[in-house]
DNA sequence: TGGGTTTTTATGGGATGTTATGGGTTGTAT
DNA sequence: ATACAACCCATAACATCCCATAAAAACCCA
């Protein structure tokens, strides 16, 4: 799992170290990198594991070959994804076009969200941030929660 | 089960130790360590062992990946989550991030809550205390009973 | 039951390992 | 050649390991 929050700097090669507990958990599914896009939602990255994007490839492509709606998401994600491969000290070399879509300038904050992650431009994080626990808060309730296993709320 | 309350101390390199209960009751799970984050309604951090915050992410994880509600959950909760691993003496490593929610600087109080436990600030605690007495009173009807779900004897 | 002994726990601190970061050098396409 | 990616080495900050000690808890046996 992609857990916590980490801020690195990014050097003047464009290179910036990958937490080490990133790291680890994409190795231990077997790979040595991971694969960025910019979001839909947000100034920033979405990043995952490669074998979550074929998952999604796969998802894009049983909809009709001929449907627009295809070609939107594969146009929107596919293209845009960059596969990143760690150098020997656990860093990434990240495009010129991913860093200006997440207004990325010097510092660089990896964000773990369970099965992803996403790549933010601090300050523009802070800012989503208490949005985010606001809006949190106020769906506690819609999460589905099997109660019968645990008992407990989170 | 966590149980009970302990008080320990913070040490220079921000370690406490975590009670030998509660280290005993995570490793019967099979866990050498547990999981933090900052609680939504104090200024404490909750703790539950590792397959709890598992089964949360699996759960936003249903969500359809580019649905808002699903960045809402994971940022709150996922992105703030510490991963805590016991050192050879049964201590964690604090975060900062973390002590500063709970406005913790030298002693720290773990509080068993049954599946999960809470981190606090003792004198903090103190004053929460009181309240929840109170309204646990005031609400002591409230409290559903029912022998068949739990299927044990007490 | 009480008092002495052993074991466990909480805590401190030095030694070692890891991580994030910087920068030089080599390799490789255009 | 030029630009830039990949590789290699260096280092400071800090996490982790290891050993030491004091207090508390558990144990044991007369």
């Amino acid at each position: 799992m992609f857990l916590s929050s980490y801020e690195n700097k990014l050097d003047k090669k464009r290179r910036v170290s990958v937490p080490a507990s990133f790291r680890s958990h994409l190795s231990s599914l077997g790979y040595n990198g991971f694969v960025a896009y910019p979001s839909f939602n947000h100034e920033a990255l979405e990043a995952c594991s490669e074998d979550r994007i074929k998952k999604l490839s796969n998802t894009i492509d049983s909809l009709n070959p001929f449907e627009e709606k295809r070609d939107y998401f594969a146009t929107s994600v596919l293209s845009e994804s960059m596969s990143l491969q760690f150098d020997s000290e656990g860093r990434v070399l990240i495009t010129d076009k991913l860093l200006n879509h997440a207004k990325i300038k010097n510092s660089i904050l990896f964000v773990g969200l369970g099965k992803t992650f996403q790549i933010w431009e601090p300050k523009s994080f802070e800012k989503f941030k208490i949005v985010a626990r606001k809006k949190a808060y106020q769906n506690r309730s819609n999460l589905k929660w099997d109660n019968k296993l645990t008992g407990e709320k989170i």
